[in-house]
DNA sequence: GCTAATGTTAAGTAATTGTTAAGGTTTATT
DNA sequence: AATAAACCTTAACAATTACTTAACATTAGC
């Protein structure tokens, strides 16, 4: 079976120890496991894993207070952690996390929903720039989990298509999109004519100007500074 | 002794009520028993435990009902459920997780183990008040503990599902929310229309005025200043 | 200058959200 | 326990906003 890639599990419970184990190494990954916060940081020296799935509630150091102590260290920087919590904990503390952590399960852990998750969040560290965190090019700042885009700091509104093709573009400045590309990641399979695009690139130009979005006659867009 | 925090257990078995009682009181909790799940309802009313310990093995109303019980009261919505299980059971068909348990422990219990589990419980719910406590954003203060409203130094009262809206908005002010994370947030798992939501943000910004609360069309809604 | 590709516009269509009031449920009060 | 009040959800409809299209204009590059 080929590695999918490593994950470290950290739960006080053998149960849960167990069933993580075993839905995970099914679907190809390497396991660790720890039962505590204290070995967890040990094991994590040498195993250096991809992923920390990571229970909030234990005895002792609790799971916040573990993530808090491996973020502390930048060599840990890049590992992933995923929170295992309680059906009714508060909102505001999985949110506003600032412990560091990337996504959370809550309990009862449903195995396929597990799986989908783990395997959802490798691959968006393929490809991370993508989906998280603004992008700030010259005097644009485009960030997509407030929907908003600031011009020289001055906040302009863009409409969900427009905003979905600014921010596309602006992932790689410089690169060419193609329309085909672009009709793939943003309208997915739906069919459009081809005025469409040009259409919503007028309405953005419209916005911020036209010295930023080029086009390349015969191919497609990019973003230039 | 401190007031640690206030328990409630549920047991149809004496013995284990007097063992466990034994065990949490030394601890320094309030404890208050009940030998069957109607009496354990009729005493949630007066006692307003932190923590119910429920066997989910009793004669007449199992623990799965009670806990489905309780659960249906949003009232209860911040209480936590820990169940008493037989060992035998497989973690991933324990059916109490989807009536709404928190954790469980599994027979015989070892008083060690039962502990510091409790504690581990009460200790993260401490920690959650603390931090879940209010938030102030320009003239708004919302806290969640004590379930109020000031805007400009004006109490305003909000219903029960628009305080958790405006609350959840407020956590992240700017993030958008989409319609799928309040949902899945505030109604936990029921199934409500999509209008629902609409009309609960109407009716807060019929009370807070509708600078605040800002509609992303085709995404969600999100807080601004 | 010709031609294929892109730009522009306005209007039509679709999708999403806002609003209201009514009905059912829960909660508080007597 | 009965009653009143508050709350939540829904459904129908209205209003708004977004998206697409089509027709025509313009442009870049051969």
């Amino acid at each position: 079976m080929i590695d999918k890639g490593r994950i470290l599990l950290v739960d006080d419970e053998e149960d849960i120890l167990e069933f993580l184990s075993y839905n995970l190494i099914k679907e190809g990954f390497k396991i660790k496991t720890a039962s505590n916060g204290k070995s967890a940081l040990k094991i994590l020296e040498k195993f250096n894993p991809d992923l920390i799935i990571l229970d909030v509630m234990m005895p002792e150091m609790d799971g916040i207070e573990v993530c808090e102590s491996i973020r502390k260290n930048e060599k840990n920087d890049d590992v992933l952690i995923l929170f295992l919590t309680a059906r009714s904990e508060d909102y505001s503390e999985l949110a506003g996390f600032s412990a560091g952590a990337d996504d959370y399960i809550t309990k009862p852990i449903k195995p396929r929903l597990l799986v989908s998750r783990v395997n959802a969040i490798f691959k968006r560290k393929r490809k991370t720039k993508e989906t998280s965190s603004p992008i700030s090019i010259g005097e644009i700042n485009i960030n997509k989990s407030t929907h908003k885009l600031l011009y020289s700091d001055k906040e302009i509104y863009l409409a969900r298509k427009e905003f979905n093709l600014l921010y596309l573009l602006m992932t790689i400045p410089g690169k060419v999109f193609t329309r085909e590309e672009i009709i793939t990641t943003i309208w997915k399979d739906a069919i459009v004519g081809d005025r469409t695009i040009d259409v919503h690139i007028r309405k953005i130009r419209e916005k911020i100007g036209s010295n930023h979005i080029k086009t390349v006659k015969g191919i497609g867009y990019k973003f230039d500074i």
